[in-house]
DNA sequence: CCAAGACTTGGGAGCGCTCCCAAGCTCATT
DNA sequence: AATGAGCTTGGGAGCGCTCCCAAGTCTTGG
């Protein structure tokens, strides 16, 4: 399969490269006859042109690269970042970029690549998944003008220079723990995480919907976890001690975990113990039982994350974009409620 | 913060660009001393080669391709899929290659972006998840000379030129299957996918266990799932009808699915019907109850497949590669067994 | 009719690097 | 002493494209 050049072109089509590059890149001043003569010519040699040249002589690569810090590691099996990835994805599709991915495996790898990153020309903008708590890819990369967008929310200190797209994790919790509330429950536990900014903020709404509904907050109900399945399975059977009536997961991975302890001690989910979960994921509705839960717009937010990166890239760093995706409550079995 | 280019590091250093690209090169032909004084300019100035010059001047842009087509589209929030991602991209970064993802969305999307894929200088090779039986998306490739890895074994008739890196899946299904007859089990079902080699590899696998040790084999005792946690919960429900003692899962996803159905009827897991799945993802070793499965090394498949299309790019296509990789069996309480 | 502006086209130059060959120096062998 | 081989260094050229400006043609308004 021979590889043609634009000079190739030019000469079948009886013009210069600049009017075929003028052509295949859409911009004015070609006439329509000669238009049509050249994209005939490219339709029938299969001409593609060349990215490295393209990208060289137009300072730009039209690649985008998703980071993963390498504390996600160990979570990334995790529903979630399957359907992020596939978001992204999809939108660079749409948007005629190229999607990259660096996942890291260390701390060093990732000071190692992040000058790199920044400073090649390999990549056009990055988006970072770095709402954890002690991830500094992210002032690793801010000395360097390459743009970025975070997926979830930055620390407040640095917020207002960071560009981010979040979910309500807030509200949502306070929207799950109001449910649990409403149901009747008075003894209602948390499976909670702190290891990230969506697991703080959701903390403080399950506080804050306890407070504002006049329930006391009881620290021994409130058992920590990671964002797994196996980490949620041991966090509730902890908890189980305490005899809660309810129980908010912050994620449906923790929440199944929790759904899996109740069962394996002979208690059935509402009837003994009601669950929700927070995310939706694609296993919450054919669980046993379905899971009340929030859903948060992962598709939504992988999407805007490229939309928003592409906006930086085309008109200007700042203002800083500060992106935050309403949730919705999902009520189904779990919970005890009747729908 | 300032781009630097070869030029600017040569007068700094006090010799010619050629001399700098031989030592960021590692190339021979530099004295020592004079080799020490450039490093010591790109550490003071943070230099970074332009990767979109590099790609132009040497005809290889360092970055790999992973193309999932898009009837993969459904599935891939099962844990398979990011594991192998994240070996991939590890063994990328081992090899200081970009790791870049192309996740389709339709027949079309895949026709549309396979001539770039292969045509543009954008990606030194691909590796195609693309064991499915009706995927055209290797077909469409395999006319250009873009080098390329397949994960999972082709079909028979295009075997003998496609290099692929697979895992011995009728060799797990029939310990899988042998093992349930060790444990005295008679009526033994399976859930059973056929959208893949894997899948009918699989059920060869088991097929032949049965045969080898003369039992007979119950159509009414198969079920076709996909490889879902939830399409396998259905076909464990229809299954449950025809009263298997024991039942082989074809993916851990379809394992907890079966598990779940199983338990919803208030039958026990491995008491009253035993389980085995195949994969050993994550989950697999703390389900209730632990999951007897066939490990498949998808971090060690990963990475082959990575090891093996830079052999391809960097020696030559042919002869075309074909690595099988071994599983084992672990046995764990959901087969009934006491290990 | 003339001048100015808009449209169309082509060619020079540069983007930042790698590859390749020429030139110079040093060392070893005859 | 002369010659050849090996090592080191530098500069020309090219990779394939985009950007920019010059030149030519056509249209419109005064």
């Amino acid at each position: 399969m021979k590889r043609w050049t634009l000079e190739d072109i030019g000469k079948l089509a009886g013009v210069s490269r600049s009017t075929v590059s003028r052509v295949i890149n859409d911009q004015p001043h070609t006439s329509p006859a000669v238009r049509q003569r050249v994209e005939q010519v490219i339709r029938e040699t299969g001409y593609q042109p060349n990215s490295a040249a393209r990208s060289l002589a137009s300072s730009q690569s039209r690649i985008l690269g998703l980071v993963m810090p390498s504390i996600l590691q160990s979570a990334f099996t995790d529903p979630y970042y399957a359907l992020i990835i596939q978001a992204i994805s999809h939108a660079c599709n749409q948007h005629d970029y190229t999607p990259s991915l660096f996942l890291f495996q260390s701390a060093d790898e990732e000071a190692k690549m992040s000058q790199r990153l920044a400073s090649s020309g390999l990549i056009d903008g990055l988006i970072v998944t770095a709402d954890t708590i002690d991830s500094q890819f992210v002032q690793m990369i801010q000395p360097y003008a390459i743009p970025f967008v975070q997926i979830g929310r930055p620390l407040r200190e640095s917020a207002t220079c960071i560009s981010y797209v979040d979910v309500d994790n807030e509200a949502g919790a306070y929207l799950a723990a109001s449910h649990l509330i409403q149901q009747g429950y008075q003894r209602i536990g948390q499976l909670a995480t702190l290891h990230n900014t969506a697991g703080h903020d959701r903390d403080a709404g399950f506080r804050r919907a306890l407070l504002d509904r006049g329930l006391p907050i009881d620290e021994k109900l409130i058992a920590l976890s990671s964002f797994s399945e196996a980490s949620g399975y041991r966090a509730m059977q902890q908890l189980l001690t305490q005899k809660p009536e309810a129980v908010f997961a912050q994620s449906d991975a923790i929440a199944l975990g929790a759904i899996r302890a109740i069962r394996d001690q002979d208690l059935r989910v509402p009837e003994d113990i009601a669950v929700v979960g927070f995310d939706d994921m694609p296993l919450a509705a054919s669980a046993s039982p379905p899971l009340t839960t929030v859903r948060q717009p992962i598709a939504r937010a992988g999407k805007l994350a490229v939309e928003t990166l592409l906006d930086i890239i085309q008109t200007s760093p700042q203002p800083a974009r500060h992106i935050v995706l309403p949730v919705e409550l999902v009520i189904r079995a779990s919970s005890g409620a009747v729908s």
